[in-house]
DNA sequence: GCCAACGTTGGC
DNA sequence: GCCAACGTTGGC
């Protein structure tokens, strides 16, 4: 099993409106990076868990937790015309663009702020807290996710 | 194929 | 709101 950092402005998708969903599950669209599309189709699989980090807001910071329980598959917003993610480049035939699907798995005690992660000596060498670092889906090794999750207040299993 | 210009991300 | 860093675009 893999670990995986996901972000997301929550003023567009929050870990509230993960929880909030029919069955705490939502496709995870609008990726279009394609370093991130590739974690998710050559990375992620199902049961692999996520950690969900809030940015662009006052405090960016990781909230909680998620699984994956389904794998990459075509994102259908790509080739929606009337959706802000539309790529024309892609199509049914020959999807551009892949999306996972995640089901909410735990909020955190306590938000585990950015400013907190660049505090820990155990955490230094994650990619979220390299300068200019913009990939929304990155790789988390095991020992950081625990770190993380003990943070939030939450054992990390 | 190079690379300058441009748009976006996202912390501060 | 600023702006550094980055990815993408498009002229050549």
């Amino acid at each position: 099993m893999r670990h995986w950092l996901m972000k997301t402005e929550p003023g567009e998708f929050s870990l509230d409106d993960l929880k909030r969903r029919p069955g705490r599950t939502a496709g995870w669209d609008g990726v279009r990076n394609y370093e991130a599309r590739n974690h998710m189709r050559d990375g992620m699989r199902l049961g692999d868990r996520i950690l969900v980090y809030h940015s662009s807001v006052k405090v960016p910071a990781a909230v909680g937790t998620a699984i994956i329980v389904r794998e990459a598959h075509p994102d259908a917003s790509a080739w929606d015309p009337a959706s802000p993610y539309h790529d024309p480049r892609s199509t049914p035939k020959r999807p551009v663009w892949l999306m996972v699907e995640i089901r909410f798995e735990s909020e955190f005690a306590r938000p585990v702020t950015l400013a907190e992660m660049r505090a820990m000596p155990g955490l230094k060498d994650m990619p979220l807290l390299r300068r200019g670092m913009r990939l929304s889906v990155q790789p988390v090794k095991p020992e950081e996710f625990a770190i993380i999750a003990r943070l939030g207040g939450r054992a990390a299993e």
